[in-house]
DNA sequence: GCCGTTCTGGACTATATCGTCCATAAAAGT
DNA sequence: ACTTTTATGGACGATATAGTCCAGAACGGC
């Protein structure tokens, strides 16, 4: 109640305190992705991030708010990414670029592991409501990168004006999630590439030139 | 090595042994595709089938061989609905009410749990090397199921003889996933046919009349 | 009907995992 | 410099969970 103007920070944190909280994050991030959520133990983290016991719930009251960091991290991680690949898409190239640079990261592992979020969305989206409430926020945000892409690509001429930018966009995002997960299940990456194509091949049939 | 001849039964069932087992994998899959394989317990899994543990423990060796039952009996039970949805497919029409079925069985629960088997593939393709075979190998039925209907369609001359039914399925079947795990997401069915939708708008394209 | 096999109930063990606690160290505020 | 707050290490406790075991009931083959 001392600082009412000020909800976020429960807490002050030194720089010292902040890099522990830093460390926990990156490496809950990294071994919840890899093994799942469930199947990542506060051990686990405790180890990769070279903390003890009392500096996890210095940070976090239990595992499932530790979680839910964990996924605010991931989000804000994948869209600034992704934030620097779409913010200056305007032509179909630009598209393809952003196709290219996904498959191929995703090609480095042969698919493993999956999206980054979707695997997080899969795992808690009925398990945690407000993780599920943020995941679905992220993916509206991330859509809305390729859909204010698609509406310069639209009012510049390059789409015609019946392209709806905002199902577009839906229709490519639901495309990569679905091509992750097959690409995930088949350690292979081609139903990815085939998926992303038949999107884009949507997209190039509002091509006005 | 008695019974060299069939690997598989690894020991005789009388009926009432096999009714057991039946209720253990029902109540398994059923548990795990709403919590989670790894949130749901043996003991969970013991109280919601009527059993105990000897019983759990004579038919699967461990979790990880139950969760492989689970995977199998879920992937049967899928492939059967879908054959029957799938196998006189041979108009766009049939296509169209393949899409409507799905959306609205998965209307029903707001798009809560996602697809019965995309979610178990996400949870477990980087766990479980065979589960994720299994897994795999069931997308790629599924997936021929779709494909044997567009050949039927591009042998009818319902699609143009370029329209390449295996890519065509494997992106209906992406579409599908993406749309599956938005619609779990986001707690809205909506998404899920907008991706639909514009995987049959493609399949569409190749229409000849 | 008898005998061996399968099936069942449930107590029991071992361990993994979450979470608590406190003494001490480090840092910040004044 | 001194006090107060924040950070740390790690022992400890409580509970959840996987897995074992065995005595006895039910069943099938003959």
């Amino acid at each position: 109640m001392s600082r009412p103007e000020n909800a976020q920070p429960e807490r002050r944190l030194t720089p010292r305190g902040a890099a522990t909280r830093a460390r926990i994050v990156a490496a809950a991030v990294e071994l919840m992705y890899m093994k799942g959520v469930n199947a990542t133990t506060l051990d686990d983290v405790r180890a990769a991030s070279n903390t003890s016991k009392s500096q996890l719930y210095n940070h976090f009251p239990d595992k499932e708010e530790l979680v839910r960091a964990v996924v605010a991290a991931r989000a804000a991680q994948v869209l600034e990414r992704e934030r620097g690949n779409l913010e200056r898409l305007k032509s179909f190239r630009g598209l393809v670029r952003w196709r290219d640079a996904l498959v191929q990261r995703n090609a480095l592992q042969n698919g493993a592991y999956g999206c980054a979020l979707g695997s997080l969305a899969s795992e808690l989206a009925d398990q945690d409501d407000r993780a599920r409430a943020t995941l679905a926020e992220s993916f509206v945000e991330w859509e809305g990168l390729l859909a204010a892409g698609l509406r310069r690509m639209r009012d510049d001429g390059v789409l015609k004006p019946d392209a709806d930018p905002d199902k577009l966009a839906t229709s490519l995002m639901a495309a990569l999630q679905g091509g992750y997960l097959l690409a995930e299940t088949a350690r292979d990456i081609k139903p990815m590439e085939i998926a992303l194509d038949m999107a884009l091949d949507h997209v190039r049939s509002f091509l006005t030139a």
